[in-house]
DNA sequence: GTCTATAAGTAGATAGAC
DNA sequence: GTCTATCTACTTATAGAC
């Protein structure tokens, strides 16, 4: 069960809701058709599992950067420059390209919620970098924090469009150079 | 011919390479098999031409919005903020999350060609910005220009992601507040 | 719980008539 | 140029034995 839902974390990464097939998760888990639909009802559950997980994931490696010590603008710096498999792409961010998952109340809503929690807690960071005087006070919160998500996701799309990282990198240090400096 | 050919754009912007069956092409173009098969090699000779149509529609609407009269930051604006089918995603943004297209340089070459015309022409707005005084010396037009592609990219993915264009336009936003301004 | 058998439907293409 | 027939393989399950 637990390696089921690896593989179609695995596999939801490299090819989308869609390009899964059943059959392709049962040989990447190695496990047979009817322990797969024993623990789940079909593909659609699995793949909400799978998706589940790897919201947690994201939140959980995203948290880790964004809190402790710091000022905001060097813990944000520090989550967009965390070592990333960039032309992999990003994990959650991908299914948003698969119509079915969209589609689906159950399949979009882990999906949601991961980057709503993201918005939200990088929203955070830079209200603190504004009560701390680090940030001027017509900075918006929700604005910024949705803009650095963005240019995450959007640096995946270009790497992966290019066939290399550097957009990737361009992108996120052209965000650290427009964002008000502490000391950085 | 030419109704095949659209009828894979909207079709590869609404369930990417992997979904989109010949014979939802067919059905779509009204169109049969016989004539499909005649004109085209097959699927990926199809999609090779549906994504050329793509990225030259894209480079063509870019390119529309950032020549002309006005500041730099003005047309960077204009073009971050023009109208948009926010939920609909980018048609060649899109294919990114394909892995049939990424390892298919035949597929992959002109969605790179799109992404790298439009980082050169947006690094082209920002290096005449700083010609005009308007931005400071230290910018660096290729960062620039590759954060504000990605903002687009992303804020599509958050907008999906969320059901809701707003995460586009917050992140469209924070980008423009972030930006040096001239008379904006 | 896991296995094999079976099945209706689709994917992607080829062949040959018209 | 376009049509219909045909084909092999894969998809997404269900059924029932072990």
């Amino acid at each position: 069960m637990e390696r089921l839902i690896r593989s179609t974390q695995e596999l939801l990464w490299e090819r989308g809701y869609v390009g899964t097939s059943p059959k392709a998760i049962q040989r990447a888990a190695d496990a047979g058709q009817g322990s797969m639909y024993h623990h789940f009802a079909g593909k659609a559950e699995l793949a909400k599992a799978a998706i589940e997980r790897s919201g947690a994931e994201l939140r959980a490696a995203a948290d880790a950067q964004l809190t402790g010590e710091g000022s905001a603008s060097a813990r944000i710096a520090g989550y967009l420059e965390r070592e990333r498999d960039v032309l992999k792409g990003c994990q959650v961010g991908r299914l948003t390209a698969d119509p079915d998952v969209i589609a689906d109340p159950m399949l979009r809503a882990p999906v949601a919620e991961t980057f709503e929690w993201l918005r939200k807690r990088l929203a955070e960071v830079v209200a603190e970098g504004k009560r701390s005087g680090e940030y001027p006070d017509s900075l918006d919160p929700q604005r910024i924090a949705a803009t650095v998500a963005a240019v995450l996701q959007g640096g995946y799309v270009l790497a992966r469009a290019a066939g290399s990282s550097e957009p990737f990198e361009l992108a996120v240090q052209g965000l650290i150079d427009l964002l008000p400096e502490a000391t950085k």
